[in-house]
DNA sequence: TTGTATGCGTTATCAG
DNA sequence: CTGATAACGCATACAA
């Protein structure tokens, strides 16, 4: 900050003591008599010193504040893992640093330098469905730099990890579908290098093959950029619908296929379900308000947020992050609603 | 970070060089010759040095970064602020550092006190709901912490301000209702506290009076903390439904009234606009597929994020805060839709 | 053109 | 119990 800010050296003078005896006074140190304290204290407060953190940081050589990256905040699956970090950081002391990556590979690169330049001590990241080569990523965790994967992760670094339980809801969503009778179940699927894309598509061929309905591969479409880009959603949904048969129901695979297309199918003013079901991921609120209300794959998101940062607190603080590696799954609530 | 990081020191001695001379050709600058330039700047990639942005930000006294405070991330309108705010800051080289004060004028004063100790080179707030005493906020900045308020401001503090154009969408979209014929058009205000309830009010109340329509005090309620509880919004709609003669439409005042209002008739199975007419606030792209599609005010959310980001660094840049004042109004649009 | 010394604010070590 | 001093990593005024 530009502003003069109070420093120990301030008061030391002030006081007629030393920048130690200060320091230790405000740590509340043992070897300081009570009056001594006592009288730093008050001052302190009265001049409203705030030890500098920056200083602090350099000092001890950490700075208690965690870096995050995610692929857009204006996600609300995101906003909401975010807002579950920010919790639990903030109840701990530490500060969160945003960046978003907007599902590029290079801005998820330089992020990434940027905050590891010293500044963070430790990192949660959703990978961009764009990565492929995440050795900067791995170097960064060999040597040390804590690392918590959420959502999106990447297999070859034993980490923590918190996903949601991609497979069964997608099996869920698909078995549903298939019980309300539908036949030919077309999935919009997320960039196919993410393993959360797998883990659904493979949730969704279990449902399929275990009602012994044949997967199509022409009912199988990708949203390289997970559905930010509107176009993608546009032209998979008319892939699917130029095809001789058409699909009876469609499976949206991330929060921004699923709004992506209920715009596409309003545009075209496609009705569900009685023209096209559908059924996806979503964590807005509003698809319970829509009429008829959505079914929706939902991710606890908050929660998610909330057990990356623990976990990458205790990392952290035990600085034991390669001895005991582990993954946690928090299970994902299909939402059954009217329409689907 | 904890691991073991290449610093200037390290290159110096490997190079048989002082640290000073290191750092210089680093910082390309003008007194060192090419060729030393060149044997660093080689040597510094090879070993993956990164410049210590700590160390950096206490000897210069700045941190190349920014604070936001917001009331909370997973409000779609505040989450596309921060995304403008990013998008800026990315481009100029500055870290984002999010809170969020919940509507909690203790958690602000909290996050406010944590962030500058010393850590951020200015600050982006909109000021929590329930925020009565700003002296805090008001020292930091008379001592010279450059702020820029969005959307919620605080007059007595001059410094940019990005607000959205309150009056004029509120008026718009209680005009809309009385062209509509609605005649009993009730309120549910954010908190009376903040400036923008004050506007939007004064929009709605400049609407009725153009229209001669008395304005009735029973039909203006609050929701104190914005809608973010949602008893709030009940506990408002419901005794506006419980007078003697109802109201024949509703104005949402913010983003979380709005779906807090949908949800509420959703469950009371009032139907929008047959029963009871709705408008309001909104920033959420699903309001249009609802159906029918509501009628709301749309605040430029990303661009007031981008407007206020540079604006801070315009300030930060110029250290003058105090000399050349301006707020910054930008509009509002109205998003008129089938049903309302 | 390069090296030496100093300081940013804090904490830790070592004396006193 | 308290004080002087060094160190964290970097940048710069001052020497050479």
């Amino acid at each position: 900050m530009k502003f003069e800010a109070v420093t120990i050296k301030h008061i030391a003078q002030e006081l007629g003591l030393s920048t130690s005896t200060v320091s230790r006074a405000l740590r509340d140190s043992h070897e300081i008599s009570a009056a001594t304290k006592k009288l730093v204290l008050e001052h302190a407060k009265k001049v409203g010193f705030k030890p500098n953190r920056i200083a602090q940081s350099l000092k001890e050589r950490k700075s208690l504040s965690i870096g995050v990256i995610v692929s857009e905040i204006a996600n609300s699956f995101f906003s909401q893992v975010i807002n579950g970090i920010e919790s639990i950081a903030y109840s701990h002391g530490y500060t969160v640093i945003i960046a978003q990556s907007m599902e590029s590979a290079d801005r998820e690169l330089s992020n990434l330098e940027y905050l590891t330049s010293s500044s963070i001590d430790g990192l949660i990241i959703s990978v961009s469905a764009e990565t492929k080569n995440y050795s900067y990523l791995k170097k960064l965790h060999e040597r040390g730099l804590p690392i918590v994967f959420v959502d999106r992760a990447i297999d070859d670094i034993e980490t923590h990890k918190v996903i949601a339980d991609n497979f069964k809801g997608a099996y869920k969503a698909t078995k549903h579908l298939i019980q309300k009778g539908y036949k030919r179940i077309a999935i919009l699927s997320n960039n196919s290098s993410l393993s959360i894309s797998q883990e659904r598509l493979d949730g969704y061929r279990a449902a399929l093959q275990e009602a012994k309905i044949p997967v199509k591969e022409n009912l199988i479409t990708y949203c390289d950029h997970g559905g930010m880009i509107y176009a993608e959603v546009e032209n998979a949904m008319k892939t699917l619908l130029k095809q001789r048969i058409k699909p009876d129901a469609i499976f949206a695979g991330s929060d921004k296929i699923t709004t992506g297309c209920l715009k596409f199918m309003k545009q075209k003013n496609i009705r569900t379900p009685a023209d096209l079901a559908l059924i996806g991921f979503s964590n807005t609120d509003l698809t319970e308000l829509l009429n008829p209300p959505l079914s929706v794959i939902r991710q606890p998101a908050f929660e998610m947020g909330q057990a990356s940062a623990s976990l990458l607190l205790s990392l952290i603080e035990s600085k034991k992050l390669h001895t005991k590696f582990e993954t946690r799954i928090q299970s994902t609530e299909l939402l059954i609603r009217k329409s689907t």
